[in-house]
This record gives C-alpha cells, structure tokens and sequence, in this order.
DNA sequence: TTAGGGTTAG
C-alpha cells in the first residue's frame, strides 16, 4: 500500500543552480548563486509504511530522488539532492540521469563536472547519463572530453558506455569516431547493433543502416523492434519500399506488428516510399491511434500528393479520433496548401497555430517560410523568417530557397554569404537552393569556385539534387561541355538529372541532342514527367523543330499518359510563334483547354511582335497585363514596336503608364571573363575604363564591314522621314553586349570561343552585329541572354534569328 | 537502488 512521506523538515535551500557550471579556480559553493523556493509540496510516494515512522535514511531519501525523477519533478530532486548527502557516486548518478531524462543537458554535464570537482568518481553508470546529454547538445567537444576521460580511468570497452559513445558520434555527425568505436569493441551486443544502425538513419544514410541490419541478422542477432524501426526509417530514407515490405514480414514474423511504434514507422515507410495504400492499410489496423499515428498518416497522403484525403484525415482525427490536431499536423499540412497553391487555408493554418499558442516553435515556423515563399508570398516568408529568434540551418535554407523561388537572386546570394559569418555549416539543401541563384546571377569562374567549395565540403559524389543543380549551373554559365561531363559521371541519375541535360542542350541550340538524350533517358528505364516534356517542348521550339514538337506534343497524353499543362501550351506557342502562323497561334489559345495565363499572352506578344503585327500585339499585352500589372518586358516590347512604326505618342503612353505603375526599364548589362576577371558593360554608359580599347576594336570591326549594309540603318529606314529627326534614347550602338564582345574579342586567347553574358534579351541589331562579328573575325562568339545561348558562328545563328 | 538503442516535423 502506497504511503506518503512529507518532507518538512528541511531548512530553506541551499545553493542550486540549473546554471552551467564552469569549474573555477576556488569552490564555487561558497558563493550564492541563483536560488531554487523550496517546492510547495514535497510528496513522496512509498511503498515502505516503515519510513512515515523512521526518519529519512539515506536510502530512503535516495528512493525519494528516484520517485521525482521517475515523476519528472526534476526541481524537487534538485531541491532534495541539494540537502541531503550526495558525496556518492550513486546519488550523483541519479541526478545526472534525471537531468539528461528530462533533457536539460547543458546542466547535466553541469553537474558531472561539478561531481569530479567535489572528489565523487564517476563510473560506468555515469557515463552513458553524460554521453547521452553530449549527444543532446550535438556538442563533439563535449563528447570527445568525455571520451577521454573514459580511455584514462579503463572504462572505455564497457559494452554500454560504448554504445553510448556509438550513439553520441553518430549524432553529433562524427560517423567515422562511431564507426571506430563499433569496430574496436572486443564484444558486441543487440544494442551496439541497433546503436549503428540507428545512427546510420539518423545521418541520412539509409543504405549503411540497411547493410549493417542486414550483417546482424546473418550473423544470427535476433532484431527486436529498435532494430525495426531503424531499418523502416532507413527504408524511408531510400525509398526503397521493397527492403520496407522484408522488413514487413520480418515485424509479422517477430511479433510486432501490434507495437504502436512499429506501426507508425510502417506507416511513415509506405508513405515515403509512395505507397499511400499500404500506408492506409496499416493505419486501419491500428485500433487505438494516437496523435503521432494520425499525422504519419496525413503525411503520408500529402508526400502522395492525396491533398483532399490528407485534410479528410485531419477531419477524421478530430471527429473520430477525438484529438486535437497538434504543430506536426500543421508542418505535415503547409507543404499540402503550398502544392494546391491554397494560400488562405495556409494562412488559416497559420492564425490557428498562433491562436493556439503553437508559436513559437522553429519546424512550424520554418514550415511557414517555406510555404509562403512557394506561394508567391516573399514578404510573408520574410515576416515569419525575421520572427524566428533562434534561426537554425534549416530556417535559413527555407529564406534562402523563398528569394530563389521567387526569383530575388542578389538576396538570396547576399543571405547566402551572410550564413558563412554566423555559427552555421551550410549543408546539402543550402547549396541546393543558392545554386539557382549561382547559375543566374554569377560568373563561369564564381561558378567553378561555388562547385570547388561543394566538391571539398565532399557534397557532389552521393547527392543527386546537388549534382543536378551544378550541371544547370555549368549550362547557365554557358560552359555546356562541363554540364555534360558532370551529368556523364554521374554514379546515379534521376528523371531531373535527364530533364536538366536535356534542357541545357535545349537553351544552348542542340534540340537534336536534346530529342537524342529523351530518348536514351526513356531507353534507360527512366519514366519521364512534365518537367520532362517542357524541357523537350523548349529544345523543339527553341531550335525551331515545328513538327517534332508537335509529334512530342501529342505523344505526351497518348503514350505516357501525361495531360499537357500551362508550361507545355506555352512552348508550343512559342513553337507556333516561329512559324510566323499567328491565326493558328490565336486558335491554339482558344481552344486551349486551360485559362491563359500572363506567360500565354507574352508568347503571342512575341509572335506579333516577329510578324510585326501591332494590333494583335496590343491585344496580346493587354491580356498579359491584366494579369501581370509589373511586367516589364511587355511594356518595353511593345514600345519597341510602336517606335519601329513611328508611333512615338503611343511609345510615350506606354513610357506614361510604366511610371504611373512604379516600373522601370531593366539596365541592359553584359559580362565578360577574362583571366578570372569579370568584365561588366552597362547599356548607354561609355564611362566604363575598357572604352577607348573597347572603341579602336568596334572601329576595326566597323571598317571591316563597312562594305556591307548596316542592320541598324537599314532598320532605320524603314521609319518615317519625319520620324528620323526623332532622338532615339537607346541607340543599338550604346547596346553593352557589343562592348562585351569587342573587349572579349582581344582579351582572351586568339581561336578560343567569347563568352558573354547578359542580363536581358538580345536585341535584333545587336543580334546581327554579333553574326558579321564572327564571320569577320572566324571566332565563336556565345551570348547568353535572359533566355537562350545564342552561338554565332561564320554569319550564323544557331537560334535561326527566332528567339 | 542508477546504465545503452526507439514512432510523426522544416
């Protein structure tokens, strides 16, 4: 029978302090330091009726500790280690165990130095206490101090402590020390085994979690459900829902299949492993499902793309399950709305985390930035994001992909930069999001040193996504050769790693490698996507391949059962722009079975604008506008052709309109390499100190042509006689890219190809000079504009003179 | 009378 002994007759507190404890030089105990009240009511729950009679021994008290611990009261036992006599090893081991339990592990490690400080010995109990709040700290300092300490007193081959050691490096991310530590012990238990294992998962490292599972079980360990739960979280981690189904049969065959634990992780695996049925499955079986069941649950329909079903669920939880949806409910549910671009009910999830006083809580809160940057909405991401007090890596990654995404490059690279000055190690998902903004916004060299950092940090050779992103960043760069030797020695390429190579040749001119690549990608078992189609649409369009395109087109549905969407329309109107046929162009919009969207009417406005028809360009910049107030490239394009015919009222309205809407011409500015200096040109501003190089080469090259007509003066005559008295603000002569290409042209090495980069579409002059400059020349001459790698060679254009 | 490994989340 449970009796009580109440603690009354303890003097005030003495000196406890949750503070972390530094070891000084004199005893620290002497001075006061912060106070703990004495609890209210000290209750001790007994089973002992002796003890109510007796005064408290020294094991009575020592139960007494155990039963806070056990209860979570950690103040109390502080409270009651603090009066009474805690010189052995044992009361310190209680304290320490409840300290790291109760996952205050800065003061547990507090109190272990605080323990040899007053002459107590740690043991082989104390160890694994200390170690266990080390790896809580992530702190390898820590645990290295430790681990040192254990070699000097000879306990460091004690099957515990060493599995706590396994444990510690393994989280803190020292997988080489565990690996040491697991290889060195002279005997090895189930928990060594299950310590690897989950150490494996825990890094990320799936397929080693496996093999060691796997070498387990061969060597005749029997799992017990740790050792499943880990390997279903390595199954996860892979994808690999056949290892996941083994595993299955294994927890059946074991007699798991009824541990809660075990179950979410089935759940978790078949979800992950794009198996919502399975998932399903094992959930309805499940006959008392808690919180951490259901939300495995509605993570696994939205990792599905089951949206509709992922919030039925959360219903379901509420009504049937009578529970309350928690902050996880709500990281699995962001990702949901974010996909459905469902900004109000992500919103409405938002208020209710606040409202329900969810808030603060770094997941959730990173969960948001990511969710409003997918949506559009940077100044919310950027709202949630400056609220976070305590940013960790993850927050940051999700801010720096939010600018990525939203296509703020210069402040993704600067908060890219700024993460290098603070206590952050950038990791795989950071490189994988600035990446983008590299491949924008950077020079070939920039590109090259961001690829060297990645290759030394030892990121490249194992990481699809990273290597997926460093072929686009080569091809942006302009350096295609790279990109494809990259995407050659890749160990494993996915559906991305094709489409990215597939698009490089694509904005590069070489649709026919782009079909060829298509085609081995599908001759190597890989299933294409949408993304797959665009890429393949673009490199038709681009190298003007109408009637591939149009087979491509049709196939998608036909033979992989993919429904065209906005991306795909609008490539075949670029395709259809080509052809100059811009009835077809207006019918194919008609008949489209999707609503156009701005990117639609822009494509039809480029049409018009190569046909020179003014009206239906009108038309096409309305609609576009309507839908994108700020588009500036439709303005400008439209300006232009109002120029062209002599319009010059109209081109100032247009000049009207964009400052009434806050909007001003984008700087035409070009860019040149040479000897890893980065050369820039700026549209219209000759200030720049390569000028008067830059002038002597145009005037050789003006010469050399001045046998030829002029494309500029010959697009000039085409303007009224009037109109020629009119000052044109942006003459093509100013144009940056031609400056680029002049100072390319004698800076770098004679026969080697120029490579020049800028920031805006190339214009038509500007375009044709490029042509003459590389016949005249017998040098290839690259420009990358804002779209496409124009490769002009002997007079010609690999685009066609369509772009 | 104290030990190690474990479920859902960015």
């Amino acid at each position: 029978m449970a009796a009580t002994l109440l603690l009354h007759n303890f003097n005030s507190p003495r000196i406890v302090s949750l503070n972390h404890f530094e070891p000084p030089k004199t005893n620290p105990f002497a001075v006061t330091r912060p106070r703990f009240s004495k609890p209210n009511q000290l209750q001790i729950t007994h089973s002992k009726a002796s003890n109510i009679l007796a005064e408290p021994t020294h094991f009575t008290l020592i139960d007494a500790l155990c039963s806070f611990i056990d209860s979570g009261s950690i103040e109390n036992a502080l409270y009651l280690f603090e009066e009474m006599n805690h010189s052995d090893t044992f009361t310190w081991n209680i304290i320490i165990k409840g300290l790291a339990h109760k996952g205050l592990f800065k003061e547990a490690v507090s109190y272990f130095r605080r323990m040899e400080f007053e002459g107590a010995r740690p043991d082989k109990f104390t160890y694994p206490f200390v170690l266990k709040a080390c790896s809580g700290l992530l702190s390898l300092k820590e645990g290295e101090k430790v681990h040192a300490k254990l070699i000097k007193v000879g306990l460091d081959l004690d099957v515990y402590v060493c599995n706590s050691l396994i444990s510690m490096y393994m989280k803190v991310g020292c997988v080489e020390l565990g690996e040491n530590v697991f290889k060195e012990m002279p005997v090895r238990d189930l928990v060594s085994w299950n310590s690897i294992i989950s150490g494996y998962q825990f890094i990320g490292d799936g397929l080693s979690s496996l093999v060691c599972l796997r070498e387990m079980v061969l060597i005749g360990i029997r799992p017990d459900k740790f050792s499943f739960i880990s390997g279903l979280g390595a199954c996860s981690i892979e994808g690999c829902q056949r290892n996941g189904k083994e595993i299955h049969c294994q927890v059946i065959k074991n007699g798991f299949e009824m541990d809660f634990m075990v179950e979410t992780s089935l759940i978790d695996m078949y979800g992950k492993c794009g198996n919502a049925v399975y998932a399903e499955r094992v959930f309805d079986m499940i006959v008392n499902k808690n919180t951490v069941a259901w939300n495995a649950m509605v993570a696994g329909y939205v990792s599905n793309a089951c949206f509709s079903e992922s919030f039925s669920c959360v219903k379901k939880m509420q009504e049937v399950g009578k529970l309350r949806p928690d902050g996880i409910t709500m990281i699995n549910l962001l990702p949901a709305c974010a996909q459905m671009g469902a900004l109000l009910m992500g919103k409405s999830i938002h208020a209710s985390a606040i409202r329900k006083g969810f808030l603060p809580h770094i997941v959730l809160e990173t969960a948001l930035v990511d969710f409003y940057g997918r949506c559009g909405t940077l100044k919310l991401a950027k709202h949630v994001f400056m609220r976070i007090s305590e940013k960790n890596l993850a927050s940051w990654n999700a801010m720096i992909a939010a600018y990525v995404q939203n296509g703020q490059y210069s402040e993704a690279l600067d908060m890219f930069q700024d993460i290098w000055y603070k206590s952050v190690k950038p990791d795989a998902i950071t490189f994988a999001s600035i990446l983008p903004a590299y491949a924008e916004l950077t020079s070939l060299s920039e590109g090259r040193q961001i690829h060297a950092v990645i290759t030394k940090l030892g990121l490249t050779s194992s990481n699809t996504i990273i290597s997926n992103t460093i072929i686009y960043l080569y091809a942006k760069c302009g350096d295609l050769q790279t990109a494809r030797r990259c995407f050659d020695g890749m160990f494993c390429k996915d559906v991305v790693s094709w489409n990215t190579i597939i698009m490089a040749y694509a904005i590069h001119g070489f649709g026919r490698i782009s079909i060829q690549l298509f085609h081995e990608m599908i001759e190597h078992g890989i299933k294409p996507n949408k993304s797959s189609f665009v890429s393949l649409l673009s490199s038709c369009s681009i190298s003007g391949m109408v009637d591939e395109g149009w087979e491509y087109f049709n196939s998608m549905k036909r033979d992989y059962g993919i429904d065209p969407g906005i991306e795909h329309f609008g490539c075949m109107l670029d395709l259809i722009g080509r052809t100059g046929n811009l009835d077809l162009a207006k019918r194919f919009i008609e008949e489209m079975p999707l609503v156009p969207t701005a990117r639609i009417w822009g494509s039809l406005l480029a049409a018009s604008r190569k046909a020179n028809d003014i009206e239906l360009a009108e038309v096409a910049a309305k609609h576009a506008l309507s839908l994108e107030h700020d588009n500036t490239g439709c303005y400008i394009l439209l300006s232009n052709m109002y120029a062209e015919a002599g319009r010059w009222e109209d081109v100032e309205k247009i000049k009207t309109l964009m400052i009434q809407e806050g909007l001003a011409k984008t700087m035409g500015c070009s860019t040149v390499e040479t000897d890893y200096k980065i050369h820039r040109f700026v549209d219209q501003d000759r200030s720049n100190a390569q000028m008067n190089m830059v002038n002597d080469v145009m005037g050789i090259i003006s010469k050399m042509t001045a046998d030829k007509e002029d494309a500029y003066a010959h697009r000039i005559t085409k303007l009224k006689r009037t109109d020629l008295t009119r000052k044109r603000p942006n003459l093509p002569e100013n144009h940056s890219v031609r400056w680029a290409i002049s100072f390319g042209l004698i800076s770098t090495e004679l026969g080697s190809p120029v490579l020049v980069r800028k920031n805006i579409r190339i214009c038509e002059d500007c375009h044709n000079v490029a042509k003459k400059i590389s016949k005249i020349t017998k040098r290839e001459i690259i420009v990358g504009d804002s779209k496409v790698f124009h490769h002009f060679q002997d007079g010609n254009c690999f685009c066609g003179d369509y772009w």
